[in-house]
DNA sequence: AAAGATCTCAACCGCCAGTAG
DNA sequence: CCTACTGGCGGTTGAGATCTT
């Protein structure tokens, strides 16, 4: 059985978005927020999918999203919960904890980056599967080190393009302007004033639309889906009273500090 | 400088779960 | 209960960028 896929209808329009679909999309979702993508095409007259205008969205219009170059924080973190998280929604859980990065950018990175960095590594033995597993081989430090970063030219890859797009939203949400204006970073290293206000709009923004939990959508559906392996890896992840533990696991699995 | 090889990542595809009618 | 539909996921593709020869 099963439908169609809504992308063979005739007069879809497929690749790559253009500025001026951008900025109807963003236009459209400013005023009836993200949902609903249906009904998307047809209100905004664009000649996509309701499921490309969603990817679209998601993966890279999203205010707070953050793009290219991935700090050994980030990389440590994935490559820590890819070992750690061997079910189905990983990718998705993995975003959960870097809610600056989209699954679609995790997975890519993945894919491409830190595959192959492991592959070096252990040439002669598969992709760890578990934390203990990984907690053997694994030398974060090694996959750090050898990080590049390409900026595209395209527009695609744009993050002033999308700065200028989302600049109208970022005003028009009061709690984003007021986090905005307020807001200092505490000196963390690892994270720019600029990164700092990208995550405290994002969470802002998904405080207004999803309730105020403070927990985005992504993580709630999949502690859901996931207890209880993902209820203990939230506490060891973010809680700091297990910040001990974390180290102690760390120099059992030769970590790096970048996880303390 | 040119051609071929390789890499990157945005976008698409197929599948599945949830849900409304 | 069944069907149709939407939203969301992981896997994959392919065009453009970059590197190598």
């Amino acid at each position: 059985m099963g439908r169609p896929p809504c992308c063979d209808k005739v007069g879809i329009k497929k690749g790559p978005w253009t500025p001026e679909e951008d900025i109807i999309l963003v236009s459209y979702v400013q005023q009836h927020g993200p949902g609903n993508w249906g009904s998307v095409p047809s209100k905004t007259g664009l000649l996509r999918c309701s499921k490309s205008c969603r990817l679209r969205w998601t993966n890279y219009l999203r205010p707070g999203i953050k793009r290219g170059n991935f700090t050994p924080h980030e990389e440590g973190m994935i490559v820590h919960l890819q070992a750690l998280l061997d079910f189905p929604l990983r990718w998705a859980a993995i975003a959960s904890y870097l809610p600056q990065r989209t699954d679609n950018d995790i997975k890519n990175y993945w894919n491409t980056h830190l595959k192959k960095k492991l592959k070096k590594i252990q040439p002669a033995t598969e992709l760890p599967q578990t934390a203990q597993d990984s907690s053997k081989s694994l030398n974060i430090e090694t996959l750090a080190a050898g990080s590049s970063s390409t900026a595209t030219a395209t527009y695609a890859s744009s993050t002033e393009n999308i700065s200028r797009l989302l600049q109208g939203w970022m005003r028009s949400s009061p709690s984003a302007a007021k986090i905005h204006s307020g807001a200092e970073n505490g000196g963390d290293d690892l994270i720019s004033n600029e990164d700092f206000e990208s995550i405290l709009s994002n969470v802002a923004w998904e405080k207004s639309t999803c309730g105020n939990d403070g927990k985005f959508p992504e993580m709630k559906q999949n502690v859901n889906k996931n207890n209880p392996p993902f209820s203990s890896l939230e506490k060891w992840l973010l809680d700091e009273s297990f910040a001990g533990q974390v180290e102690e696991m760390n120099q059992m699995m030769e970590l790096p500090t970048i996880f303390y």
